[in-house]
DNA sequence: TAGATTGTTAATCGATTAACAATC
DNA sequence: TAGATTGTTAATCGATTAACAATC
């Protein structure tokens, strides 16, 4: 049964995981019953780990027979509140378009860009990622008005804080940070940080270790 | 002193985090000397958490002084790796300027933008992140005349995978996939995963569940 | 019924935290 | 010497793995 209390970090990583494969199947056509044996190869975790993921929010399964990869995507999005829109905001004024066509087949459903801020006068009212640039200071209007639920943060080191604050004071609802700079948040306020150094230098570590060690090669970020 | 066997992959994050800030603290010119309180307040780890990850590589601190900010920035480059220099190429033109620039700071120095493939005939040639692109069809020649180490993906899903095995085979030392699909890659294979949908989907779960947690709420990828 | 595979309990393994002697 | 802070040991906490009864 659900202890939706305190659940391992990798674990809702690895639920991303299995998200993104399931629907990889789903797309296929086939299978339409996966065994936590088949997932768990296929992704790279042992079944048992599969199972235990899936156990701590239900019984999502039939014995001897697997799951239903129809079913599990709905458990799944359920749990992730990918069930749910969400509207985005992008501030800098930076072309995402190519990464965001990436992760269109898992983004598009239940998230929305709806926003783009920048300082710069002569970007304001043009396209970018497909939504009219507004300008930073109507930041908190916009936010309410368009009902914005997450930032995604690409401004420079020196302004990103104060507008940290702004989003939070206009009551953003978590913020995935894609500058390498470190944003002073609220206790508990949801926050994940996501960028290019953090994943170049981790790999570095791992390609000079890689032939002492045994497992965890593959790093998730 | 050293057990280089089995760090835990949080730790190594940890180490990239700590590498960052106290870059930060050397470009202000102070504190000359940290110590575990001030530092992991300043990340939001335990001072016994910095602490236990120094101590796992060595002797790095002063007992009743703290860390020489300097000598820490020299043993955790050592450690990542990020004394030497990498080379990288990018698979999929792909704008990043302005996510490089971000990123810059800890980048540049052990990291060189060295080659950019695409197969669009139209765009070899053209100057992209700084870099000629050139056509994937030359991608073990120029990956082994210019001793790239490190590739980065961004190219569709369906050429991916190949361009991985033709990547492996020439010779290639890491993988960072920047997609969301997921690659094959021997067992141990150096590979980080990076991606969008991940940290988004991640970050809708702690939104829906902050209230009811405790901790751990800032989440690294 | 026999074979397959889940959900769960118990055992192991690993990481974090607390406490404190060592020492600058 | 007194105050500060490390490095390390022991205790706690948490996550993963192994094993197996339940059951489709």
């Amino acid at each position: 049964m659900k202890d939706k209390y305190a659940m391992p970090k990798a674990r809702i990583s690895r639920l991303s995981a299995y998200f993104h494969e399931l629907n990889r199947m789903q797309k296929e056509g086939r299978p339409k019953v996966v065994s936590s044996n088949l997932l768990g190869k296929t992704l790279g975790f042992s079944q048992t780990q599969v199972r235990k993921d899936f156990a701590a929010f239900g019984e999502f399964g039939k014995k001897g027979v697997g799951y239903f990869v129809s079913d599990l995507i709905l458990h799944i999005s359920r749990i992730l509140g990918l069930n749910q829109k969400w509207n985005i905001a992008l501030l800098g004024a930076v072309r995402l378009d190519k990464i965001l066509a990436h992760n269109r087949t898992i983004i598009d459903n239940p998230f929305k860009f709806q926003a783009v801020f920048d300082n710069d006068q002569t970007k304001l009212g043009k396209l970018l990622n497909g939504v009219e640039i507004s300008h930073i200071d109507n930041l908190e209007k916009v936010i309410q008005e368009q009902n914005i639920h997450i930032a995604i943060i690409l401004t420079p080191e020196l302004v990103t804080q104060k507008l940290v604050n702004r989003l939070i004071s206009s009551g953003i609802k978590g913020i995935l940070n894609y500058t390498p700079h470190r944003l002073q948040v609220p206790d508990n306020f949801p926050l994940v940080n996501l960028n290019l150094s953090m994943g170049l230098s981790n790999l570095c570590y791992y390609i000079r270790n890689c032939e002492e060690e045994t497992e965890s090669r593959l790093a998730d970020y």
